[in-house]
DNA sequence: GCCAACGTTGGC
DNA sequence: GCCAACGTTGGC
């Protein structure tokens, strides 16, 4: 992966468990509790300072995407992994091999309106987007440069 | 609240 | 290494 560029994703968060609007508020958050490989192998792998990432509304009245937040820092361990009052604690990882990766995110903007899920699947340049693939659960995904400036010019 | 789709776990 | 059972995700 050329690390120079800027790189494009979408996570995924339920309103009722962190918003946009939570994220505006406190500015700077730790995106914890993903306990999912290839989501966890994206922040780790992937994830830069500076890249740009959609903010995913999910497991609500009208799921879309609802704004854009910035990858603040690189991977770390979630502290989360080893709290065991967490409901993401995992005893299975340990401080010397944590299984389990977080990024801190950053709020930019909150979009005016949700783009939403269905107002996604109606645009043919989307249709390859992991997001709109059937029976996906990923919650952490890379966006394609070109589906990023497309999604931007639908707000 | 339902349920399809999918990832993970564990018996064998 | 297979695969059934189970738990979770997330749209509807």
């Amino acid at each position: 992966m050329n690390s120079d560029a800027r790189h494009y994703w979408l996570m995924k968060s339920e309103p009722d468990a962190f918003s946009i609007d939570e994220l505006k508020r406190r500015k700077q958050e730790a995106w914890d509790g993903v306990r999912n490989y290839q989501a966890r192998n994206f922040m780790r792998d992937g994830m830069r300072p500076g890249d740009r990432i959609f903010f995913y509304h999910s497991n609500c009245a009208l799921p879309g995407i609802v704004g854009i937040a910035e990858v603040a820092t690189d991977a770390y361990p979630d502290p989360s992994q080893f709290d065991p009052h967490s409901p993401y604690f995992d005893p299975g990882s340990t401080r010397e091999q944590p299984r389990w990766m977080l990024v801190e995110v950053k709020f930019v903007k909150k979009f005016k309106r949700t783009i939403s899920l269905d107002e996604l699947k109606r645009h043919n340049a989307l249709t390859g987007m992991p997001l709109l693939r059937k029976g996906n659960r990923l919650s952490v995904m890379p966006v394609d440069a070109a589906e990023w400036s497309y999604i931007l010019q639908l707000e």
